[in-house]
DNA sequence: CGCCCTGTTGACTTACGTCAAAACTAGTGG
DNA sequence: CCACTAGTTTTGACGTAAGTCAACAGGGCG
């Protein structure tokens, strides 16, 4: 029976009741904290939980949207697909993320949303969104920040596609998640839990999905990194860095953050 | 000797002196029109426009800012280099477009700025800005609006990238540029001028100058594309949207505009 | 057990990169 | 007006990374 509650351990989170959906959002990120009052008008504005199971499409491309996405548990990706369906990921949500705060100002999304694991999200109204920036400027800065942050790895993604080749770009995408995850207290840097296939780098780095095993296969053969179940390992994390050109300099982490 | 003004048709315009600079600023998108008080905010806020010549570096990766940059007129790229000093663009800026509003709330960016062609940039402080999230929160949302829009074409870049193969990508652009200039003024949709060489096309497609000079030739060949000079011409625009796989929902632009 | 999903491997094709030379263009100065 | 230069663009020959197609191997689960 499909039970995302246990494999997401949100029976036991849930049930102490005073945990905080936003308790991860832009966690780690430049040391910003909020104030009480900021975080009390974004818990108050976010629904209960809801979960969804792993490959669900949680919002369509195109559909008009009047609430965005706090993803609370899971990953969560954004897909742009060409026209024989092939997917392109273009963005890759952790825990604490927005997933499409954009769509507050832009009123509809340019892409779909999909579960990439079990999840568990939180949606706040447009209209109580509509309200923080009326009298939170401050909030307001930072939920502008953290749209900023998804560009800002846009950019990243697009210097990946354009000057790396394959090992470079798995290899990118892998330390940027390393380091993504770890400041949310997910993995060491060094090894996480990431419940993907071969299918979902491929569609990350412009690869297909044959290339992209003969990638891993040379990445392990070389003890670079060990993609093994949904266990990923930065065996040599320097020279993943090297060839994937990876400067986390833009993921504005603030300084204390391991980096092994 | 290097004369930007005439080149610009600088003089002509500034002459006037009731010249705004911020007339091209979110223009023919969605149809949002700024208020009177929060367009006198942004005017006063903004500097005189000064002018950089073609080539010129604005702003510098890693750099500290304090201010961000309106473009007034004249063309600009945000770049990031690999290793070996190849470069990668990663936006193409338009008159109307603030080049770098996300260095104020992330304080400083990774990527540079610069010149394309003949530029007249204007400068407005964060401090300014911080004043208007506090006051005008209406045109705080179109700021950021606007650095949303910036998002939505990274993401249609990484597609470009990730899904296309080389005529595909270059026919991408040169979609959306075309579109993009004709909502401001400049050209109708099909021939526009555009001052960029096969080496800016090339970072901008993830592709060396050599295959761009051949994509070139086989676009023109099929009489799909001329590009000669600094001037591009879409002669089957279907046809390019078609290999482009573009669809310019993306772009917001507000639904009068043509699109040949 | 048998199914489906994911990953692996091999043989072959192709798009794009690399290197290098030549043609073209525009600007400069005699 | 022509010669000189520097920056583009074009073309050719050749190498290589990645795609394609297809068969097969493992694993988890009903």
């Amino acid at each position: 029976m499909y039970s995302p509650h246990s494999r997401l351990g949100w029976n036991r989170r849930a049930r102490g009741g005073d945990e905080l959906k936003t308790e991860n959002f832009l966690r780690g990120r430049r040391g910003i904290q909020l104030a009480v009052p900021e975080r009390q008008a974004l818990e108050l504005g976010l629904s209960e939980p809801r979960l969804a199971p792993a490959r669900q499409t949680l919002i369509r491309r195109g559909e008009n949207v009047s609430q965005s996405t706090l993803l609370v548990a899971g990953y969560v990706g954004r897909y742009m697909e060409d026209r024989e369906g092939e997917r392109q990921l273009v963005a890759l949500h952790l825990p604490g993320d927005f997933v499409d705060l954009h769509a507050f100002p832009l009123q509809h999304l340019d892409h779909d949303v999909v579960a990439i694991s079990d999840v568990a999200v939180a949606t706040i109204s447009h209209a109580a969104l509509t309200a923080i920036t009326a009298e939170l400027p401050h909030l307001t800065r930072m939920l502008w920040f953290s749209t900023l942050l998804d560009a800002a790895m846009h950019r990243e993604w697009i210097f990946r596609l354009g000057r790396l080749d394959g090992p470079g770009r798995v290899a990118h995408l892998m330390c940027e998640t390393a380091l993504r995850l770890a400041a949310i207290g997910i993995g060491d840097g060094r090894e996480f839990p990431l419940p993907i296939n071969q299918g979902d780098i491929a569609a990350a780095c412009g690869l297909t999905n044959v290339h992209v095993s003969r990638v891993l296969k040379s990445l392990r053969d070389t003890n670079l990194l060990a993609v093994q179940g949904n266990q990923v390992t930065l065996l040599d994390p320097a020279a993943l860095r090297r060839i994937g050109e990876f400067d986390p300099q833009y993921l504005y982490l603030h300084d204390g953050v391991s980096t092994p």
